[in-house]
DNA sequence: TAACTAAAAGGACATTTGTCCCAACGCAAC
DNA sequence: GTTGCGTTGGGACAAATGTCCTTTTAGTTA
């Protein structure tokens, strides 16, 4: 659930580091709350999470959230809407106080174009990501959220990961009614 | 929810034709209802569809499966093994008869370490799937499953795609149960 | 201290969904 | 024919979940 990426972090901070790029990528810090990307709206612009964390979320017309994952350390967004070249997807929000490289769409382009190694790591993101995504669908869909919502709690308690009921109820895709119902019976 | 895909076509097709590769490569047909993969097993082979739907679905513990995607021509399977170097994440079955290029690990692993067109096409594929798997699991997750029900109908009408009431159920993740209900009040 | 606010907890009721059945239908094999 | 089997459809009841509200709690600010 806490999604971090070491050969991702240690690209970057290579890249960032030649000062090659200095007009490409900067880091910036992110407040706590204040969104990355915007779902629905272009993506300007590629992150990734340097220091602290980050939700990866969709707003659906009923006014409901559902989160996908949470980014940490090494993980980037906005690479989908590059290769797809599409609006963003959902929202990327703070949940800590965040530091972020930011990087252009040129310079994203001309890493998929040229850099083997990238493209390799990138591969290897999107793989995981698919599996992490369809096994908990999977898993969301034909259990009852009481097991959704245990494995939830080992894996908060494994990363050490403290949020919101709110943000728990949205990443079991659940209301806060329900959550809490099943938090008061175990 | 019936994924196809072109460039991979024909990409395989030509490979397939130039005879270079007839070790590593050949065409194979499947019966309706047999597994190109098993679940958990180790993936020892790589597939592409020619012609013929697949589906792509999880089998839970408790007995019951939920389908990810209809696999049609130009669809790869088993790729994400490869990458990840794991066992068989889903089962991969004919629902109609299907023929399918079966290529090798071997050949996979060296088109990925020295063909950039194959990397770039599979990059894409998978942040498409990326994309629907996400949106769908944030769909089904967040609106009533009369909501979902009505968007299987459109695209089953779509994709002219006659499949059972089980599978229909398997992929909207309810009990058969519920799905005669939602049928017998629309 | 008092007032305000956001997060957390839960009561009451309606609705949805699952579980466990059984019945009807079509189709193939004998 | 009739037997068997898989698919489809649905009744009855229990369990889970959503909706709408209210209360409690803790923390912040005036």
């Amino acid at each position: 659930m806490l999604r971090t990426n070491n050969s991702f972090l240690s690209f970057i901070q290579q890249l960032y580091e030649t000062k090659k790029h200095h007009k490409e990528i900067h880091l910036k810090r992110f407040p706590k709350g204040s969104r990355l990307l915007q779902q629905g709206e272009k993506a300007s612009k590629i992150f990734i999470v340097a220091e602290g964390i980050t939700k990866c979320y969709f707003s659906e017309e009923n006014g409901k959230n559902y989160i996908l994952e949470f980014l940490g350390a090494g993980e980037i967004a906005g690479e989908l809407e590059v290769i797809k070249n599409i609006n963003c997807l959902c929202n990327i929000e703070a949940v800590t106080e965040v530091q972020a490289y930011v990087l252009t769409v040129p310079i994203v382009k001309s890493l998929l174009a040229n850099n083997p190694l990238f493209n390799h790591m990138l591969l290897t993101e999107l793989a995981e990501r698919i599996i992490n995504t369809s096994s908990r669908s999977s898993f969301q869909q034909l259990y009852s959220v009481e097991h959704a919502l245990k494995k939830l709690l080992m894996l908060q308690s494994e990363h050490q990961l403290s949020i919101s009921k709110e943000d728990m109820a949205a990443y079991l895709g659940v209301t806060l009614r329900s959550l809490n119902r099943l938090l008061a019976v175990k």
